[in-house]
DNA sequence: TGGCTATTTGGCTATATTGCCAAATAGTGC
DNA sequence: GCACTATTTGGCAATATAGCCAAATAGCCA
């Protein structure tokens, strides 16, 4: 059931693992809207320039991101590019979790 | 841009983290197809009942599933419906990539 | 070549996650 | 109450991840 497959379920949750970091989650945000560089969204996030770069390549070994060198800059942008409207249905899973607490706590 | 907003982006990725392994994985698919008790997925899973139990409350706390008390049976089922959309765009990707790496061996 | 900038890689510590066992909890039936 | 089953919780060791600094790599220009 789930041990003979279990290389198949590692390498879809490389994905998800990914995507399972805020900084992760932020820079694919960004990356919708168009590539951006290293240096950019290292000044974005406010961490070391090494940490950015080692994030980022989280996100392309998993096939989420791409990058391409021009010049001294590399940029980066995305390549799984589904993965921008799963976004609003998680959004919108927690704004229900928060307006069936609220009216829990007001009932 | 990010630290003002880096609790949301915490929230966000949780549901990501949920989704990060590959056991969770199996069990969101399989729930996929109907509710299912603690034992049944233990069986399937051939882990401890107690490590199954802890990844279930994983799902839960993010969202992705919730649980029902019948008898001495717990029975969990999927909530949060619109990831099962997102595993299909996960595997197409996965899937091109192969293809893609196939063809420059070949070439 | 040398100096400068952008990015990546190696190494380290701190923290988080995983999976097991053992024990606690909850529900059933006698 | 007791015995039994299903699930959860606590605790622990092994492993993985995150962030920083320092050093390496790569490209530009003089």
């Amino acid at each position: 059931m789930f041990k003979e497959n279990r290389t198949h379920y590692e390498k879809r949750s490389q994905v998800f693992k990914a995507l399972a970091h805020p900084a992760r989650l932020f820079m694919v945000e960004e990356l919708a809207s168009g590539e951006r560089c290293v240096c950019e969204l290292t000044a974005m996030l406010g961490l070391d320039t090494s940490t950015v770069s080692k994030h980022l390549s989280v996100l392309k070994n998993a096939g989420v991101v791409s990058d391409e060198k021009r010049g001294l800059m590399v940029y980066y942008s995305i390549k799984m590019t589904c993965v921008l409207g799963f976004f609003s249905c998680v959004q919108k899973s927690l704004d229900e979790d928060v307006r069936k607490q609220f009216s829990t706590l007001s009932a």
